[in-house]
DNA sequence: AATGAATGAGTATTCATTCAT
DNA sequence: CATGAATGAATACTCATTCAT
């Protein structure tokens, strides 16, 4: 190839531009939404389309690979003594700021098994860390932030975050 | 008029397309989300597209129009004499699940100065109901729910959006 | 009417519907071009669609409209006693700045007889006052002139016909 | 593809898909002016919509691969020993035949550095044909030309270039 | 396995023309 | 006879997806 194109990095390059491409979708999704062009992804992964394609055939698998490091990230957290629900729930809060975009998903349709999964996974490490019951309100609750804070402008999306979780801990009545 | 064109109903029709572009949008817009096609929603109203963008220039224009209609009604109840927070509240909540769709635009760049004015006539409104101070709590809840319902089946969204006030009136911790 | 529509001024406002349409075209196809959309024409002439439709059937018949007048004035100061070739090429070259957006007329299909009518009352009046033959080189000059000035930005329109005015008549060898 | 869809001829069509819609460019826009769809142009080259933009983002970029071939093809003929002006002009009067419809891009607003140093190009080949000073006696000679000749029916337009270069080379006074 | 050009369906938008009032 | 809203065909442009290399 003696014209302007890439080179073919091979086979070798497989998990690297995986990678690059999850790393990407994180940063477009978040400045555009998610419904953000794919061939942006993979211009500043710096891929192929067809790249793009043959690792994540859909839409929603780019979500599906941010969500399983994101839960990851958490059964790490949670794994450790002395963690309290506020730890977990500060977590969640920092992936929500970083990966905003992804929350729309979840809305998506068709609903997807492997979303019910992750979301399954959450609650199971809440349930280890909340009081008997509290788990389903803090699913709801992180539900409720994660949708406002995605439609708030960058620059406001950890005070709006703050703001709303004081709200849910106090009660609308004092 | 032999071929398929629809009759020229004449200018005594805008009053009728108008109302009948917005009841389109609401529906058009509920089920396939804000960034649906407009021409569905002219289509849905029986209305050339040419009319559409006459009426509604700009697709937030359509936004705005319901957003009109339902601060309007909020204004109405909140002057009838008795009127407590929660029969507002209340009423919020049905308009936020029959526009649901609309709550995205609240979000689009770039910010719109008629939004803006859309949402201090509901803070107005509301501290006017509310004890002094609250009327920026139930904006925020109001914006939490409203996000929430919006990333829900059809089907789910009442009783999603009671669960989440239960939530926000007794506080995280009980 | 009571709403916002223009008060219908009724048939008197005929001749000052015509006479305010042919100005607007005047202005409007100076501006953006013989291409420019007849809506814009009606609204600068501020007169409905249909009136300029009832006036002027086709585009071509804005632009007939205007070299009637142009003609007629050139036909005048033909008749007047001492008139010169320089003169009349003198008007002619005025005419092509004013109205130059009409020039793209001449190009367009299908072939009108109008407009060779209108050209056929221009070759006899420069017949009458240049020596035998020269009428034809002249119409040519001047359709040089014109396709040259049409394609100018308007601030550039005078010197450029100064200049090409130049070039013919002593020709491009000294 | 059992379906209407042309065959995907792949990465190494580039090329020929390139010099497709030039030649497509000079028809298309020969026969209906430069203002004539884009989609004609595509069509007419055998390509998808998507490789013409991908080639062409904006219609004036195919104006300006065109002028790119003329000048080079001038720029070789000056460089050839014992060529005269009338050669060069001779040329160009050919180039203007065959792709007229893109003098009206010269026109056209904004105005493009491009389009700026195809004109430098050919002023100095001029000046490096003619006596000194003539050059821009002679851009200003094939501009009026290019100008008549675009305006005229495809049947008419060598006799009337011809014409033109006669009363130009002779001025209008014998 | 990677690359990016090719493809065309889908949408937004404009504007000529018609016609009820 | 005037008005301007209604209509939809035509066009520009984007982007998901395929596929030759």
């Amino acid at each position: 190839m003696p014209d302007g194109r890439r080179a073919n990095r091979g086979p070798g390059a497989a998990g690297a531009n995986r990678r690059a491409l999850v790393a990407a979708a994180v940063e477009v999704f978040g400045e555009r939404g998610y419904a953000a062009p794919l061939s942006a992804v993979a211009r500043r992964a710096g891929v192929g389309q067809g790249s793009l394609y043959r690792h994540f055939p859909e839409r929603v698998d780019l979500a599906l690979a941010v969500f399983a490091d994101n839960v990851a990230a958490l059964e790490a957290l949670a794994a450790r003594p002395g963690t309290t629900v506020d730890d977990l729930l500060a977590l969640v809060t920092d992936q929500l700021i970083a990966s905003v975009a992804f929350v729309e998903v979840v809305s998506s349709a068709p609903p997807d098994p492997r979303l019910a999964a992750v979301t399954g996974r959450v609650r199971a490490l809440l349930a280890g860390a909340a009081p008997a019951g509290g788990a389903d309100d803090l699913l709801l609750a992180i539900g409720m932030v994660a949708a406002l804070v995605a439609r708030v402008p960058p620059a406001d999306r950890r005070a709006t975050a703050d703001a709303a979780w004081a709200l849910l801990r106090r009660g609308l009545r004092p």
